[in-house]
DNA sequence: CAAAATATTTAAGCTTACTTAAAAATATTT
DNA sequence: AAATATTTTTAAGTAAGCTTAAATATTTTG
């Protein structure tokens, strides 16, 4: 299968799991920057082949064949991220964006010796669960946003679901980092921010960075 | 630059080096499993390109740019096998596989830091020199193919110039690699075959395989 | 050196993955 | 609920990278 077909099939995956599940051929072309013709082309051609259920209007759906098809790549992209972090000394953002094209040229057995080496990992350097050889998630996530937190608690960051540069940087200059501990003081709810320190720092975010910082309480 | 393109130059590149140094279309093509008329085509764009001197019916030449290109495949190339050898158990053949795909989907930023991981290598797991970052082969190799060597004399194998995977089983089981000492025990001029031993263990090479195993001699 | 064999080029055509523009359907707003 | 805005779809067209078949050169051979 083609690194197009790869992608498209990846980005319904990716667009099913987000809130707002919007998986109409428009938001994928969006994702993907291609037209809209284009996407509702694709979708039709990948019905044929069995990866994905096509009614005009309507949302595109993934058959069981095109999910696992999407959990590989997504298993592949998250191998790979997690040997350049651990090999190299790279921004999570330039890992993701090599990440992004390594995993269409990945065999499976390759994919495997990269687990092995690793040990299995079961997340990746943004706390995202990498799939089995079987294309299967078995951890199950009970992290929340940050915007969902409450004050006073302290929490460990479990994932940072984006692959926005300007973020990344944001992330790393200020120590929020997978594994780390924040403290939330305020929450701003009127005004959807939120107020957190972490090193001794004392941080605002607002509901942008909050909906994508996911965390676990401590306990 | 396309695959494609990439592909091409690196091929012409490739048959340039070797002994026949058949560079015309034809032979492109056989080594890239094209049709004929699809590596004319290809030559008459990468002229345009400035990539390559095309001259009907004659031999395809590099430019400066165009070996330039090829030399950054070459060395992605080359530094993907390495780091995959050093990491994984694979066959040579099959990290050659992962690399021909690898190659093309890696930034010279990735390679840089693949090369500065492995101690920024001279030659891959094969013995074949790694291009430096400006596309540049300091090294100067005075290896000779097993074909040219004398009776009686013990040489250490410093390449071998293949991707053909029975030669790779067929080297791995008799101890063949790269660095390993051999004794040249008799040439067979009229036959073009050579007797070795190796490991205790005496074989008769003929001069499929001793044209491409690359040596030098101890001293 | 002419004839036969081989290689290269040209021409026409195909598939994939897009594009833009216009038509048709759905969603949103008032 | 009608009017407006937005999306989706259809239609027509493009570029890249191939193919096969036929025409044209070049190379080899007797």
């Amino acid at each position: 299968m083609s690194v197009a077909i790869e992608n498209f099939v990846k980005a319904i995956y990716k667009n099913g799991k987000r809130d707002n599940n919007d998986t109409k051929p428009g938001n994928i072309a969006k994702e993907l920057g291609i037209s809209n013709a284009a996407a509702t082309d694709m979708a039709k051609k990948l019905a044929v082949k069995d990866l994905l259920h096509y009614q005009k209007y309507q949302k595109l759906k993934l058959t069981e064949k095109g999910t696992k098809m999407a959990l590989t790549v997504v298993r592949k992209h998250r191998l790979w991220e997690s040997l350049l972090f651990k090999l190299f000394d790279m921004s999570l953002h330039d890992i993701h964006r090599e990440a992004e094209l390594l995993e269409h040229q990945t065999s499976d057995l390759l994919a495997n010796k990269i687990s092995e080496y690793l040990g299995n990992p079961k997340f990746d350097p943004h706390g995202d669960p990498i799939p089995n050889a079987d294309g299967e998630i078995t951890t199950t996530d009970t992290s929340i946003t940050l915007s969902q937190t409450s004050e006073g608690k302290t929490y460990i960051i479990s994932r940072l679901m984006s692959d926005d540069k300007e973020f990344f940087d944001f992330c790393a200059q200020h120590g929020l980092k997978y594994g780390n501990t924040v403290l939330v003081s305020k929450q701003f709810t009127k005004n959807k921010m939120t107020q957190i320190s972490i090193n001794n720092n004392t941080i605002l975010l607002n509901e942008d960075f909050t909906s994508i910082i996911y965390v676990n309480e401590t306990n």
